[in-house]
DNA sequence: TGTACATCAGTGAACGCGCGTTCACTGATGTAC
DNA sequence: TGTACATCAGTGAACGCGCGTTCACTGATGTAC
């Protein structure tokens, strides 16, 4: 069946979409080329006409959903005032809702540590997306200079993505509330103090 | 052959020990069973002489890199002046040391993601060692009412986590130095400060 | 406008490979006498 | 103290299974004439 020329796309897009939902459930390693496949409505062997090999498809899923949480966050931040968008930001993060549902929700805390093992293009891909939500978090700190503004994204993102870390690993019990409650005072907190100044005693390389 | 009594025990232990670190570097599904045993000098097939199966291996490996982090910390904080330990955690923790040798470091970043997907037995074991690793935290934390402690220790760990998952993410690159920078000044600021109180919109149960 | 051919997204069987697990066996050492 | 037997940690071949990838084929639709 040879189909008309958006049909492509679409259906590689079909692909990366459900992909990139399923990755962040069940892991980077978690689900088969086969599965992904089924779960667009497709057999497997199809599969090496969209993509080079089953990393390609993680790298372009992954990039997806690092954009969906970036179109996210510039959408909330939008609508409220520029002093309160990281906390805006904080507040969805760091809820019940995004911890019981990783599929759709933020991709550090879901596939980092397993994407930091993979091979260099797969890295650099991440980082280059790691690089954007801190910019775009960044875009979100009004009134303080680049450096600083990234600074004190970088605190904030660590925060949100080690909490939902924690969080998840607690599952649904009373510790992962805790857990939610204080990652979320902190990093509420964090986000409306002044940028951290360096420590006192202040090291230049390594420590 | 057969050996004495203690042999078992300290093949077990080797086993577990070396188990711990590769799954550290690699991931808690980054390695077989028989390069495993490799690692500790002997063949796959004696492999369930010790363990009921490939996860009871993980769960004792993953509990023994938890418990080892701990003992650290403590060993580490008796070392200076109450008021002086969390931050003297957060130094050690947050290094390119750290970073780069993900097999002797915090099981949290590197192993957290795949185990809170792993069966509910596996759960249960992380989750378990986390909350002692919370104890051990708020530990360091001298003159404050146990759950503020607490709280200030899960804020701490969760950036501690987050910032070494991103540094990790990063690589070795000048991101990644920024990322350790910012996310170290982080944590220090807030374990030097007094324990954070409700956001100024407290909420009861999710958001 | 109608016809013949070319294209290529998608199918499903098959491949090689590595994995977790099982199992019959080994042989050095502990134990019973 | 010496001897015969039992034990069981460890070996290595084999198992079944699922995975990523390949490949010959299909057939609806685009294109050339």
């Amino acid at each position: 069946m040879r189909y008309s020329r958006e049909h492509k796309q679409e259906t590689h897009d079909r692909i990366v979409k459900k992909a990139s939902v399923r990755l962040r459930e069940k892991g980077a390693h978690g689900i088969g080329v086969a599965d992904l496949m089924k779960e667009a409505g497709l057999t497997h062997g199809g599969f090496y006409a969209h993509f080079d090999s089953r990393e390609a498809l993680v790298i372009e899923a992954f990039a997806y959903a690092m954009d969906r949480s970036m179109e996210h966050w510039r959408k909330q931040s939008d609508q409220v005032a520029p002093e309160k968008q990281l906390s805006q930001i904080v507040e969805t993060y760091l809820s019940a809702l995004h911890r019981d549902n990783p599929g759709h929700g933020c991709s550090i805390p879901a596939l980092g540590a397993e994407i930091a093992r993979e091979s260099p293009k797969t890295r650099k891909a991440f980082a280059g997306k790691l690089d954007e939500m801190i910019e775009t978090m960044a875009d979100c700190i009004p009134g303080q200079p680049r450096k600083a503004a990234r600074k004190q994204a970088i605190a904030t993102l660590a925060t949100m993505a080690g909490t939902m870390l924690l969080a998840r690993i607690a599952g649904t019990s009373e510790l992962s509330d805790e857990v939610l409650k204080a990652g979320k005072d902190s990093a509420l907190d964090g986000a409306r103090r002044e940028p951290t100044k360096p420590a006192k005693k202040p090291r230049e390389k390594q420590n």
